[in-house]
DNA sequence: CTGTTAGCGCCTTCAC
DNA sequence: GTGAAGGCGCTAACAG
């Protein structure tokens, strides 16, 4: 591990490459104003040195570090990691190298408060810009670009993705009434975000453009997890007139309904439809295989990188709002009524 | 966004708060010797100019940032996800900020060389220390403290965390011998790996401790790919004396296997045990719940980093091997022999 | 082609 | 208790 050798600067190279400083910055830099054998000594200097030139020094001078920030509120969660296997595809293709950094569940401050930490702790410093994964804040106070995605609220100044939940939601409510569903219970996501509003106005929507009256009974508020999702479902379950299709505002929401119906002994699909939306990888193994509506994530991810890539290097932004498609995937937690 | 003003200085506190920069300087640090009336002005300032200071230029001055870095093969494979929370976690108890690195994947360079050129990248600028998930590369030259989890081979030279991969697949064979099983095949990983190989001598091991002859037949080698892993079961559940029960070098293998098994119209665990190892997230959720060993990923993500912060702040380690015990979760995926 | 010079933003003496 | 000066490792002018 070497580590009794301090850090090697690029005076040790030039040192023992008997050059000057700023002859072995050219190298470093791929500047053609350098003598072939030059090159090639600092280069083998370098090689055997095993040197490589500090970040911190790089950025400080030249404002540029081809490294882009990627901020997202839980490593572990399934949304956002989604987002980072599409930025990763997308860095790897425009070789910048990229860093994470975790925005939540920390006791001392709120979300918004490390954003807005990490936005100034990266940009104008160590990253050229940076992505923001379902920002709290709304916003940030900075040099470098920002792009965002799934903004909890609307952000008029930023640059934001996100999904067509409202019309992924009309999608998901159309194929159940197709079914001949006509009591759809809804269980909600955090109604502080406005994905999970832009999901339940497609709800309600969908009921209006067929005539289906809105039962305020059947909408109930979860957020966004499965557990009390479950409790939800349990609510809905017991009405007098239980529904026989539940619309869950995410794929956990869907998991955790299916979970209350099994516990309330009755079968998915058979007695219950069940529709998700997100279309997290587990979707597809869970029993039954949900049906839900597909929001393509990882585009998302790799769309942000390209963007904020693009504004880095200067372009203008064509919008400050890109509206990603969804589509309904059909798999098997949903029947038609009657038809058992 | 404010994207036009240019990033804030120390100098822009100074000279808005009426002091020098060392004033402030000693404001952000906290040093005791500033007026107490002096400070409140100067955090005013600071507050007003949502000014933080830049990493770049703050590591290249004290060395020391607060930052860790983490340099994981793949964000979306699941044994990096879990490292990642276990890391997380330990972080955010530690007041510490994490910087997460990819080296995986990557067309031009191998993940050695990619690992190398992080943890320069990260070390002596960066970040004060690293930890390496799954590392190709057995030695780093760095002044900054590394810890390994899992290598690739052994690494002599630096810090490492593993789990004990042999005893927890000596528990696994148990098992399954237990339960009757004495035809048990073998599904291991990517025989370059030294987890591999040891959960293979467990395996091994454990067949000649009960009597049972090894059947080199019974042995295939796997890359930890539910793919490669499904046409390894179709093979020996081809064999002409075809094993009662599969163990699997990890989960997404097992997966691979029961698909294969299904697709032979075996039933899992009907006429066919499997047993995994890791225990991921998804093999509670699985269709049987599979019968896995847990090596608690996440705690050795935790363990990591309690110990390189240790390291940093300038302990002394007490070992340079730390195994992680393991531990059998039986679930639904093996049944007794002929006990249908 | 290459060396010299002057900072980038910050922290750390050392004076006052 | 506070300011001035120097330098961390590097790049970007400017000389030669």
């Amino acid at each position: 591990m070497q580590r009794t050798r301090a850090a090697t600067t690029i005076r040790d190279v030039a040192r023992e490459a008997g050059v000057s400083v700023s002859t072995v910055s050219r190298v470093l830099n791929d500047k053609d104003d350098v003598a072939s054998d030059t090159y090639e000594r600092v280069q083998a200097v370098i090689q055997q040195l095993s040197y490589t030139s500090s970040l911190a020094a790089r950025s400080m001078r030249s404002h540029r570090t081809n490294v882009i920030g990627l901020i997202v509120p839980d490593v572990a969660d399934s949304f956002s990691i989604q987002v980072m296997k599409g930025v990763n595809r997308a860095i790897t293709d425009l070789d910048y190298d990229l860093i994470i950094y975790t925005s939540g569940s920390i006791k001392k401050r709120s979300a918004a408060e490390r954003e807005r930490h990490f936005v100034s702790l990266l940009n104008g410093s160590i990253a050229d810009g940076v992505i923001i994964v379902t920002p709290a804040a709304t916003r940030f106070s900075t040099a470098a670009p920002v792009v965002t995605i799934d903004p909890n609220t609307e952000c008029p100044e930023c640059l934001t993705i996100i999904a067509t939940n409202h019309t992924g939601a009309l999608a998901a409510m159309e194929y159940l009434v197709e079914l001949g569903h006509r009591r759809i219970g809804f269980i909600g996501g955090r109604p502080d975000l406005q994905c999970a509003d832009q999901r339940l106005q497609g709800y309600k929507d969908a009921l209006r453009r067929t005539y289906i009256t809105v039962d305020p009974d059947l909408i109930v508020a979860g957020d966004f997890s499965a557990e009390t999702a479950q409790q939800c479902a349990q609510r809905l379950l017991s009405l007098p007139q239980r529904p026989t299709a539940i619309f869950a505002a995410n794929d956990q929401s869907a998991i955790g309904a299916i979970e209350a119906a099994r516990q309330a002994g009755l079968s998915v699909p058979g007695d219950l439809s069940v529709v998700g939306f997100d279309n997290i990888p587990e979707a597809a193994f869970f029993n039954p295989a949900l049906t839900t509506v597909d929001q393509f994530i990882d585009r998302m991810g790799q769309v942000a990188t390209e963007i904020l890539v693009g504004l880095i290097q200067g372009e203008r932004p064509e919008s400050v709002l890109y509206k990603m498609p969804t589509q309904l995937v059909v798999r098997d937690s949903c029947r038609a009524v009657g038809g058992q």
